[in-house]
DNA sequence: GCTATTTGACCATG
DNA sequence: CATGGTCAAATAGC
């Protein structure tokens, strides 16, 4: 039905990003006609910000079909068979040309996702705690679980909650690893669009806007989109105030190059108040160029503890090099037994929130932009 | 009775 | 053809 008005939302969202990196532009030259002792930090921040809103503008105009292929990712790594019978992944990404459901329900749902993914590593508690760290403040429905070649444990697929009544097509994967069986790998897939209704916590949704542009959310999302754009910078700020990094296993000097860096370990520890999730994920953000694609770190439950992840890519060794452009490593995992306890003890406070090690999907963007966030705060 | 999970089957992808 | 991702019927739990 109104997909000329979701349309419109789109384009208005697009235009909303292209207007809010046309002032980052902005300050990043004022900044740099001006430079002071922070001068370096607030660059490097805004051009993150920059190469987000731009990889969120490209996604935008993609999924639109602005661009004569509706959603051709900048690197095509694993869609290299972007065949037509891809229904998923245009229906997944329907931006607003979702009237031939029908026609296709079947089809559609059993191709594979182009959806954006990120990779998280959740550590649990060594005493074997179900509880807490796969919260991540989304409401999460498994769907099935599959044995993987080569890992000692099965992987679950979990949807959104949500999915049918609110059309959110986030989905995550979860595996534990087989180094460690405390460790989970969490594969995310997909923004949640919802509103999740059972989730108090602030903010967790609050970059559910990129990808899948649902029924009548658009405007909330366009809405929000642009608030939350608005605020970046502030966010960003208030992080850098708050935030204290604490890399682990490298000299700030040593590393000149990004691979360097993506081979620390960084650890971001949050004030004991809990963190607005928005924050988060408005960091998260700055962080992952994907834009809007972030993983709800939130882990908001209320847990103090959960304040803490880090960031090691280095862990991914298999960045990019592995199964069908998704370039994890293949982590034997399963975290289905855990997991599964943890839909039944989501609200659960005590989740030492382990390690989150985000790693973007080339899906959306090209490996160019591997952000160093090692240096965003400092 | 409703909702979530389990699990075998189906299907796309490489 | 092997593997992984999803569906959907059966089952379990509340």
């Amino acid at each position: 039905m109104e997909n000329t008005d979701t349309g419109e939302n789109q384009s208005m969202l697009l235009l909303s990003e292209l207007s809010f990196i046309q002032q980052l532009a902005t300050q990043l030259e004022a900044q740099l006609r001006e430079p002071s002792n922070s001068t370096i930090e607030i660059s490097k921040s805004i051009v993150a910000q920059l190469l987000s809103k731009t990889e969120n503008s490209i996604f935008l105009a993609n999924s639109c079909g602005l661009g004569s292929n509706r959603r051709e990712p900048t690197s095509p790594l694993r869609s290299a068979s972007a065949s037509p019978a891809s229904g998923m992944s245009q229906s997944a990404f329907r931006c607003h040309d979702d009237n031939d459901d029908n026609n296709n329900k079947r089809e559609v749902s059993k191709k594979r996702k182009t959806l954006p993914k990120w990779r998280s590593q959740v550590k649990v508690g060594s005493t074997g705690g179900v509880e807490g760290p796969l919260d991540d403040g989304h409401s999460w429905r498994k769907y099935g679980q599959k044995d993987i070649l080569g890992a000692k444990h099965p992987r679950g697929y979990y949807r959104c909650t949500y999915r049918n009544s609110q059309g959110c097509q986030a989905t995550k994967q979860v595996q534990r690893t087989d180094d460690n069986p405390t460790v989970f790998d969490v594969i995310y897939q997909g923004t949640h669009t919802c509103i999740n209704k059972s989730n108090t916590r602030p903010g967790s949704n609050i970059s559910c806007t990129t990808n899948n542009n649902n029924n009548n959310n658009n405007n909330n999302i366009n809405n929000k989109q642009m608030v939350q754009s608005s605020h970046d910078q502030d966010y960003l700020n208030s992080l850098k105030a708050t935030l204290t990094i604490k890399t682990k296993g490298l000299g700030p000097s040593g590393l000149g190059q990004q691979e360097a860096q993506h081979c620390n370990s960084m650890s971001f520890s949050f004030p004991s108040t809990p963190i607005e999730s928005g924050h988060v994920a408005t960091m998260a953000d700055n962080y992952f160029p994907s834009g809007g694609f972030l993983p709800s770190f939130a882990n908001s439950s209320a847990t103090s503890e959960s304040n803490y992840f880090s960031l090691s890519p280095c862990v991914i060794s298999g960045y990019d090099t592995g199964v069908g452009g998704f370039g994890l490593r293949k982590v034997d995992s399963d975290l289905t037994e855990v997991v599964s306890a943890l839909s039944a003890t989501t609200s659960t406070t005590n989740s030492p929130m382990g390690d989150i090690d985000p790693v973007f999907d080339e899906l959306d963007f090209d490996t160019h932009f591997q952000i160093d966030t090692s240096s965003f705060f400092s």
